[in-house]
DNA sequence: GATACATTGTTGACAGTGGTAACATTGCGA
DNA sequence: TCGCAATGTTACCACTGTCAACAATGTATC
């Protein structure tokens, strides 16, 4: 790889990028980023990294083949974000799962765009991407804590795929609703993401006598 | 209106069409119904309605309003289909979230396309869909149902809006789940919608000592 | 080192889209 | 009856995704 040379200069540029797959990825992830209001378009992406628009397509495809591409480094990045709100010494098992579908909320509302390209995907081809290692990997951080719950007798005794099943339902659906700006406090009172996750942790928890 | 004519028929065909704006509505719903893969073209319903490109444009300033007439209808429709799930005489009242938890995904995966049209809502849009009183009309369904059970001692003391966030969230999460066929069971097990409301359930309900 | 080939760029085209402007036809009220 | 507002049509614009043809470069082989 050519060093110090800026490949976004028009000018004294090689004709060869020389890493433009990851150009390209980069790009896209920045716009990503920016661009809240979901247009996405490959030539600009092109535009902005500094090639022809036709350049893409010797990397990708198509460009359903990169959206896939970014979909699922953002679940690499949802696992990492997860793994990195699970506390170190957690009292309860129970005190695990608030901090946990915190941290997921805030990466759908941190990055809507992205997230909402995991689960776009069309024609089908979500199933796949969802049957992938790494959205499994998001899935599985899930699963096991529900595991051990159960495990420690703080989590009701029932099929722990369905029980999973029903935290990720309610916490996508939350995270979209906070994505799309449905939370408006004269719907949803003033504290909807705190009640939803309350509303979770009562469905999946045994009920203590005392409380 | 001009009856017994099809204003589909190319030839003789009167120059105005008398009832256009409404043929539009009709022939988009229609397309939603057909097209599960979301390509919603503009010219497309100008070409099935038998009219030029340019012809809606005097009925809707633009694509997006079309849209967004199009989820009202959504919203109609759906708090029809929540109203016909209800129990005449519901035993317990916690046996009326489930026919109408069933009902509301059941619209969602039927009409897929404008399920997705009425959360939609390119930039912010949403939001004042989603305050329309045929809108709300929707959620005042889940919040009259919570509320009674609160009165009759069968639901948490707890905010009633939460509650009804935390049920909206749940259901459209695995509603959307099941529209994008993510509910595969090597995933989400054998029975992820009623696993799903079945925790939903015991996180709204006051848990029962002897069961 | 020269040469052939695969890789990776570019340009230019195509069909299709949302949207606008100019124009044509019609319905209807003064 | 006349004139205008409403509602159609056609022609155009900029833009998109995608492909084919061509150009420049890197690289393996002799």
């Amino acid at each position: 790889m050519r060093n110090f040379i800026a490949m976004t200069d028009v000018q004294n540029r090689p004709y060869h990028h020389g890493d433009l797959r990851r150009a390209i990825i980069e790009t896209a992830l920045d716009m990503l980023r920016d661009d809240k209001n979901w247009q996405f378009t490959l030539r600009e992406v092109a535009r902005r990294a500094g090639v022809s628009h036709a350049a893409p397509y010797k990397h990708f495809p198509d460009k359903a083949a990169l959206l896939v591409e970014l979909a699922m480094i953002g679940f690499d990045r949802l696992r990492e974000a997860l793994a990195g709100a699970k506390p170190e010494a957690p009292q309860s098992l129970l005190e695990e799962i608030t901090p946990i579908s915190l941290a997921y909320v805030a990466f759908g509302t941190d990055n809507p765009a992205l997230y909402r390209l995991m689960f776009s995907a069309e024609e089908g081809r979500a199933v796949g991407m969802h049957l992938d290692q790494r959205a499994l990997a998001v899935f599985d951080v899930v699963l096991d804590m529900l595991g051990r719950g159960q495990a420690a007798g703080t989590i009701r005794k029932r099929p722990v795929r369905g029980q999973a099943t029903a935290a990720w339902a309610l916490i996508h659906g939350i995270t979209l609703l906070a994505i799309d700006g449905l939370l408006v406090p004269e719907k949803v009172g003033s504290a909807p993401l705190d009640a939803a996750i309350a509303t979770l942790v009562d469905g999946l928890a045994i009920p203590q006598p005392n409380t």
